[in-house]
RNA sequence: GGUGGGGUACUCAAGUGGCCAACGAGAGCAGACUGUAAAUCUGCCGGCGCAAGCCUUCGAAGGUUCGAAUCCUUCCCCCACCA
């Protein structure tokens, strides 16, 4: 659903000449040029759901990015006080208030992954602030007074975010998550000199309702700047990979999975990554967009964007061990050729299973002794590469997996175990073109 | 509170006593082709099992029946209009 962008007013203002040739402009308020030709406070919004972002807040994060190049001063709200706002149809029960333990936990997670892109000291320092400060302060009557008193409920309704929940239903909360967040941007504004709001497109509304609050309650001129949802050439959805979100937390998405989440991005999709996702310049992209032209299979500005993207999350000595994994797993090494490093790096990497020799071994003994025999099902179940034993057969049944490289046959269920296993008891699984695991055997 | 309409697997959505583990579409997984791409074609797509088959599932709990996603009762939740 690629939404006609509405054509950004012309500006004068660095930084948003920069983020519309990066293709991130959707639209901007008349005032922004103006606001951003100074020196400004800019804030973005994150939900602190959990103790990690994910590839999909990797768009607010470069627009703070270039603010922060651009002279101005980004500052991340955390929704501390808003995180529960959520779909109240769920089944099972509300999505419960996150505790405040758990929201201070997860703004650690969350800055310390920031980090890797702002600079929280310097002259124009980056901040990050937690709504819960001031929302859980607040009393209804002072806010209603304060704030509701100048919101028409007539506007309200007609902006997007409401107008199309009207026929499927919208809870007072949710009607009044707006609110909330046009006083976070007065809060901000007070605080910390804030005139500027970033968002996806989906949020114009709900900065709008800040920028007017400002200007109506504190006679404040404050902007409002939109990016454009992100979709995929193919239509998938951005940011995930194997059924879950692709993670900046090395621990939840391991730098080499993070690495072939961006090698494996659509041709048709490599230069606008590269536009919003790197500092690449230009005429960087340019040439790397002729080498997808010319020479596709080599796969160069796919390569280009992942190393750009895994050293700036993840640091450069995770990027080599990333590319040796893939080294290893697409290039010509030969699984036996590998020594004691590259199985450690290996193990490391990609999803990687100890197990134990009972774990996947044959059950069945012939004579009393066990067969020495291994179970392909319970490797891949142990692995992590299928999710039952089913799951399993039907893998084996069509050709996808392989062990050490070599593709199984349909009938190769038991394996022999001293012919398989690798130095240090090592097997490496594959499951389809691109899934591999480790598995090391313990006796 | 009243009246009417609904709650089906990851999502949308058929099904209204046996032919239902449940049509179809999308998503997902795999194979072929390629380039670790897209498109296309093919297979899979609740769990266990080599298999025959067994087990669990259609908002929840009971009930009717040889047999229920389908009928009845109660409860929970959602939507529309009315109050």
């Amino acid at each position: 659903m690629t939404a006609p962008a509405p054509t950004p007013p012309p500006t004068t203002a660095p930084y948003l000449e920069e983020l519309r040739w990066r293709g991130m402009l959707y639209q901007a308020t008349e005032g922004a040029a103006a606001l951003l030709a100074q020196p400004t406070g800019i804030y973005v919004g994150f939900d602190p759901t959990a103790p990690s972002l994910h590839v999909g807040n990797l768009i607010p994060i470069m627009g703070l990015v270039h603010a922060q190049r651009a002279g101005h001063r980004p500052v991340v709200l955390v929704g501390g006080g808003t995180g529960m706002i959520g779909d109240p149809g769920g089944r099972s029960s509300e999505r419960p208030l996150l505790s405040v333990a758990e929201i201070d936990a997860n703004v650690v997670g969350i800055r310390s992954q920031l980090e890797r892109f702002l600079d929280f000291g310097g002259a124009n320092p980056a901040r990050i602030v937690n709504n819960a400060d001031w929302l859980r302060e607040l009393k209804l009557v002072d806010f209603l007074r304060d704030v509701g008193k100048h919101f028409s409920i007539n506007v309200m309704l007609a902006k997007d975010s409401v107008a199309s929940r009207l026929d499927g239903g919208i809870t007072y909360t949710e009607f009044s998550y707006m609110l909330l967040q046009g006083y976070d941007f007065t809060e901000l504004n007070r605080r910390h000199g804030v005139t500027v709001q970033l968002g996806g497109s989906d949020q114009w509304g709900n900065i709008l309702a800040g920028t007017e609050l400002l200007r109506r309650a504190h006679d404040v001129d404050a902007a409002a700047v939109t990016f454009p949802l992100l979709t995929t050439a193919s239509g998938k959805k951005f940011g995930k990979s194997e059924g879950g979100a692709v993670w900046l937390d090395a621990e939840r998405t391991s730098p080499y999975q993070f690495y072939q989440y961006w090698v494996n991005a659509d041709d048709a999709d490599v230069g606008k990554y590269l536009r919003l996702f790197t500092l690449m310049t230009a005429s960087e992209i340019s040439a790397a967009e002729i080498t997808v032209a010319d020479d596709p299979a080599a796969r160069a500005a796919q390569r280009a964007l992942a190393r750009e993207v895994t050293t700036r999350v993840h640091g450069a000595a995770a990027l080599a061990a990333a590319e040796q994994v893939t080294g290893f797993f697409f290039g010509g090494v030969e699984p036996s050729a590998l020594n004691d490093d590259a199985l450690e790096v290996l193990a490391k990497e990609a999803p990687f299973a100890a197990v134990s020799l009972a774990d996947v071994g044959e059950v069945a003994t012939e004579g009393g002794t066990p067969t020495g025999r291994l179970d392909v099902y319970r490797m891949l179940t142990a692995s992590g590469l299928a999710a039952s034993n089913g799951a399993a057969k039907k893998l084996l049944e069509q050709g996808a997996v392989s062990v050490n490289k070599r593709k199984l046959a349909a009938s190769e269920r038991y394996l022999d175990r001293a012919s398989t296993t690798l130095r240090g008891g090592h097997i490496v699984l594959g499951k389809g073109k691109r899934d591999f695991a480790l598995i090391r055997l313990g006796s």
